[in-house]
DNA sequence: TTGTACGCGTTATCAT
DNA sequence: ATGATAACGCGTACAA
């Protein structure tokens, strides 16, 4: 099938007998026009199967209706929800997103960056791998305004959504002590990695705050399978020999580091004969499964979802308003979800 | 801050004493130019922080160097790898992705492939969410090149990318075969779901070439707990009473919907004292994990990036090339990935 | 309210 | 190899 040349906007305003002044004001919707001739511009349009030419526009506008968003590689249902709610909120606007993974290696990271200020984006979802917040990207954008988003923020640099990490934890040991928790050990995290040091810090400092006593298993993988290692181990601390049932134990509350980690640990306590959360309580730090009717364990569940709006809502309304220098902060709370494995 | 407006080409030009055609050249290296002026044009460049406008190149060119892809609202690692991988192809050459998700109902669709179209780009892929191909989609496209990926492709009508899971199912009853498997019992599968209905003819024709006897569990959810449960249940009835060891059993292998229900499953058979994989083998029909180094289930890893791959380059290669009227239907299968849940 | 005409920044064509 | 110039399709300031 040989192609005819897309119909413009000249076509239409030819074919509806009016000047092509009167026809995008008709179709961009930007003035009043009589009616008589809104209505032969529109039907002109449907007639020749007019598309509006969005590179066209964002020439002569100066402005592309377009956003790019870098983040990680990491597959992780945690950015699918960020990317979506992104989406979704960009889609509203009539605002088209631009996909970029950053790699390791600056280098590359600047190439995003350049690539996306090429085709003149009107701002910039930035979503930092790690704690080296990417400054040079930063200041790559110049005046195309930059919201970061995630948990490795430098907030100083530009607008940001971060997330408060351990006033959630402090909300999920708020919660085990009342459910009567004293002594809590601390599952699949690993001290040796910051990121997890930094919760098992916030973990301690709740404790205290209290009166529960915080201990550190052996670091295992924080998978399901870490999670089955890591209750047999504690496990057979108390077991005076196979097959008997466990004896009295000095802890009553195992805190994962994810539901992964949590539901083996729960699966081995179980078939041990412990009971869950009636002897023991399980709580988790992170929810992975992101399934909003899942209620099996008590977890924290991250707002990526909020997170996305709050980034694409700061984005929009700096490309708006010109609030020269100011940096805003918006700080979000994981969410406590109280499920079967503690106790009411 | 207040900005000067961006350098033009002219400016280039006129900075480095030549025409704008001679800049344009150097620039997008589409001809040869003198040596001398080449140099003195990228100093230009650099010295007046000159970056290419693509806006104004694609209305030039009639090229966006632009692909959309549209995806379904599922927050899974699948998508994440098909997205990721098909980010990294179009990096490679140059072009960006757009990305819109496809809601249940049809309107919604249909207004994302318009903004794709009126952004115009170079062509689309697709990723359908369901049986019902988008063929509204397809159509609209018109002669904007289509590729479609996924489970759920229409191949008639454009060209696409697909599984073939029952060939990958056959090359995982075949290893079973190998390893002394007689007696397959199906876990977390529900013949009621079209696609589970599917995996399980696929079982058990691959078991009636193999001579191994296939039957299927009471359904239970396609989770860690689903696994827990349905081993459970299979165990009881081959159990006298609590406690006791589990006595002789009918099937010596279990084939789950996916790695978290094999999981489960392998959690309860080694606590209760079978063992895996000496006594049953247990193996999963999805990889869900996507970790490169886990080995400890025997799994169908399912190729999400080789199919991200494939669907850039028939994209790419149909944008190139006029193929008028030809679909091409690449279907790649499955990997069997073996772990430490079956025997060698 | 409507029309005319120019410019957005680049690439392609056609001369030289 | 190089330069002048005409498009690409749209929005909008200005004139009517």
């Amino acid at each position: 099938m040989s192609d005819a040349p897309a119909p413009t906007l000249a076509d239409v305003a030819r074919h509806a007998g009016v000047s092509v002044a009167t026809a995008s004001r008709v179709l961009s919707g930007s003035r009043q026009v009589s009616s008589e001739r809104e209505k032969r511009v529109q039907e002109a349009s449907r007639a020749l199967r007019y598309r509006h030419n969005a590179v066209a526009s964002a020439l002569r506008s100066q402005r592309t209706e377009t956003v790019g968003f870098v983040l990680p590689r990491y597959s992780t249902a945690f950015l699918s929800a960020l990317i979506e709610s992104a989406s979704a909120g960009l889609e509203r606007e009539g605002v088209s997103l631009v996909l970029r993974y950053s790699a390791p290696d600056a280098r590359h990271d600047r190439d995003n960056i350049e690539s996306l200020l090429a085709r003149r984006v009107d701002g910039i979802i930035l979503c930092p791998p790690s704690e080296e917040a990417s400054r040079e990207s930063i200041a790559l954008a110049g005046s195309t305004p930059v919201v970061q988003v995630g948990r490795f923020v430098d907030p100083d640099a530009t607008d940001s959504v971060g997330l408060d990490e351990s006033r959630a934890t402090a909300l999920l040991v708020a919660h085990l002590a009342t459910t009567r928790a004293t002594s809590i050990v601390a599952v699949g995290l690993d001290p040796i990695i910051p990121a997890d040091a930094r919760r098992l810090d916030a973990l301690r400092l709740a404790g205290e705050h209290s009166g529960i006593r915080v201990r550190i298993a052996d670091p295992v993988r924080a998978t399901l399978q870490g999670g089955i290692d890591a209750a047999e181990l504690l496990l057979a601390v108390w077991t005076d020999g196979a097959g008997s049932a466990p004896s009295t134990r000095d802890w009553d509350t195992l805190v994962c580091a994810n539901d992964d980690v949590a539901a083996g640990a729960i699966a081995v306590l179980r078939m041990r004969g412990v009971r869950v959360p009636e002897d023991v309580q399980v709580a988790s730090l992170l929810d992975v499964s992101l399934a909003e009717d899942d209620v099996a364990i008590t977890t924290l569940r991250h707002p990526w979802s909020a997170m996305g709006r709050e980034a694409v809502r700061l984005l929009m309304d700096a490309r708006a308003s010109d609030r020269d220098g100011v940096t805003r902060r918006v700080s979000l709370a994981p969410q406590l979800i109280v499920g079967a494995s503690t106790r009411a």
